[in-house]
RNA sequence: GCGGAUGUAGUUUAAUGGUAGAACCUCAGCCUUCCAAGCUGACUACGUGAGUUCGAUUCUCAUCAUCCGCUCCA
């Protein structure tokens, strides 16, 4: 079988509505993808499973919906507005590309500190103490560009009041803000989840592959509190958790890969990280980060709010503030690994090939086709099959060309049943569903395919 | 952001300093009673902008986008 390239991908999501380019008629906008009618689907499907998962099937968790726009201070707690703000320099020698700031606290050996320096003040700086690039001793540098990877935006009706806010980078902030009213609304013990799925914004300065690393993005995230001592063992559960969740919709074991952040690597608050990783068509790259947070998060929102996060343990009486394990998934990436590892290049007896997508009947775009098998004698019935069965699922109708075009046509968009409406059914009310995997064909009692579909697509 | 490559219908592609041909797909009609059959017809493209030229899809420049490498990824 050929391999799949990353191309072929993009071209099968465009051709059939998956995926489209931003913007395209307008030559695009780079790194923005839309969702078409068999995309959206797709991806609420996701959502829907990792919801239904991680919320409904989790006697830990709720689930909750935050703002993008956060006040300020919320981004100077998380320690994003500092982290996330470089003053970036290339060299046009060697091409190598340093932090302005970090260039003149080097040189001066930590005398001068840059901080809260204009870009002018640092290159002027720069130039008159003649720091040269480290790494080839040229002094030819481009200008300074401040790197910040959150999006900024006004808020304020008039100009002259106008205040900066952003649009969040990730959506955690939005539950450890609301920590204390989840808990308390709900009465929630420890230990618990808060888990939420929502659009994050970052500034990649290099963003590509697809819909793998994008500017606007979407995450599902679950923050989980536990007690302090406690958190490994949680960290443990939710990794295996995760895992399970991708198995069972049916992603290979082959393109999965567990990777656990080293100490050098780990952020400075984790004391555990482990990358759930997919084999794409390009590589393998970052699916699924699980972080053990510690109490980082809450303690840097006490600090800056003054409000207090103990939680206090009824059991023991100790107030403390409890760690986070944080496992948390880009639905967009999520979506790509689906939608490639569902691809299959099938030899046909004739010798043909044709693709074919095999989502997890749950995540399938559409999850029946009613297919009249001779338009003039059978659309009029297959029509009233469609109106039936439109009120339970998403329904694809198709009368045009002949039957075994129109059973390919939702093969390779990942329809796992088709029902073909023939002389039976008008006679005797029965219909022929055949399924896209085995081939197989059944035949049915017209009042018994919605709770026979159900049970196909259960999860 | 830097370096390199690329840009012709939805897709794959052909040709050309005198504005483009095909295949597949799609649509309509005929035909067709279970896996891309056939026939007839139809729609659709030179990424965008400027320059050179009598005339540019072709040459030049800019821009946008994509791909590959570098860089970056709290």
């Amino acid at each position: 079988m050929e391999k799949l390239t990353l191309e072929k991908l993009v071209n099968l999501c465009k051709q059939y509505g998956f995926i489209f380019q931003g913007s395209e008629i307008y030559g695009g906008l780079a790194n923005t993808w839309d969702y078409g009618p068999l995309g959206v689907e797709l991806k609420n499907n996701i959502k829907k499973a990792w919801i239904k998962k991680f919320i409904q099937e989790s006697i830990y968790n709720v689930g909750m919906d935050s703002a993008i726009l956060m006040n300020p201070k919320v981004w100077e707690a998380s320690g994003h507005l500092k982290t996330f703000n470089d003053p970036l320099i290339d060299c046009r020698h060697c091409k190598t590309r340093h932090r302005a700031d970090k260039l003149i606290s080097d040189f001066t050996k930590g005398k001068v500190e840059a901080d809260g320096w204009t870009n002018e003040q640092m290159m002027d700086y720069i130039r008159e103490n003649h720091i040269v690039c480290p790494n080839c001793g040229k002094l030819d540098y481009t200008d300074i560009r401040q790197f910040n990877l959150m999006f900024k935006t006004f808020q304020g009706v008039t100009e002259d009041a106008k205040s900066t806010i952003y649009l969040r980078p990730e959506t955690a902030q939005g539950i450890f803000t609301n920590f204390l009213n989840v808990q308390r609304s709900m009465r929630l013990k420890l230990p618990f989840g808060i888990g939420q799925v929502g659009k994050s914004f970052r500034n990649e300065i290099t963003p590509g592959n697809f819909i793998f690393r994008i500017r606007e993005f979407e995450q599902m995230e679950l923050e989980f509190f536990c007690k302090p001592g406690t958190e490994l063992e949680w960290f443990t559960y939710w990794k295996e958790y995760c895992v399970n969740w991708l198995r069972e919709l049916g992603i290979k074991e082959a393109n999965l890969r567990l990777r656990d952040h080293e100490k050098e690597e780990l952020s400075f608050y984790s004391n555990a990280t482990t990358d759930i990783e997919y084999q794409f068509p390009f590589g393998f790259g970052e699916l699924w980060g699980i972080a053990s947070r510690t109490d980082y998060d809450l303690t840097q929102h006490e600090k800056y709010s003054g409000v207090s996060m103990a939680y206090l343990d009824s059991e023991t009486n100790e107030k403390y503030i409890p760690y986070v394990i944080e496992p948390s998934l880009g639905a967009d990436r999520v979506t790509l690994a689906f939608l490639s590892d569902a691809y299959e290049q099938e030899e046909l007896e004739n010798g043909d090939t044709r693709e074919v997508m095999h989502f997890h009947p749950f995540l399938a775009p559409y999850k029946v086709a009613v297919l009249p098998l001779v338009k003039k004698f059978h659309s009029e019935k297959a029509k009233e099959v469609y109106q039936i069965l439109c009120k339970y699922f998403m329904t694809a109708y198709d009368e045009s060309g002949n039957i075994g075009k129109r059973y390919r046509r939702q093969d390779i968009i990942g329809t796992p049943m088709c029902i073909t409406i023939d002389d039976e059914t008008i006679q005797h009310n029965t219909v022929t569903i055949r399924d896209r995997d085995t081939m197989e064909q059944i035949t049915l009692p017209l009042d018994q395919i919605v709770e026979y579909i159900t049970k196909q697509i259960a999860f």
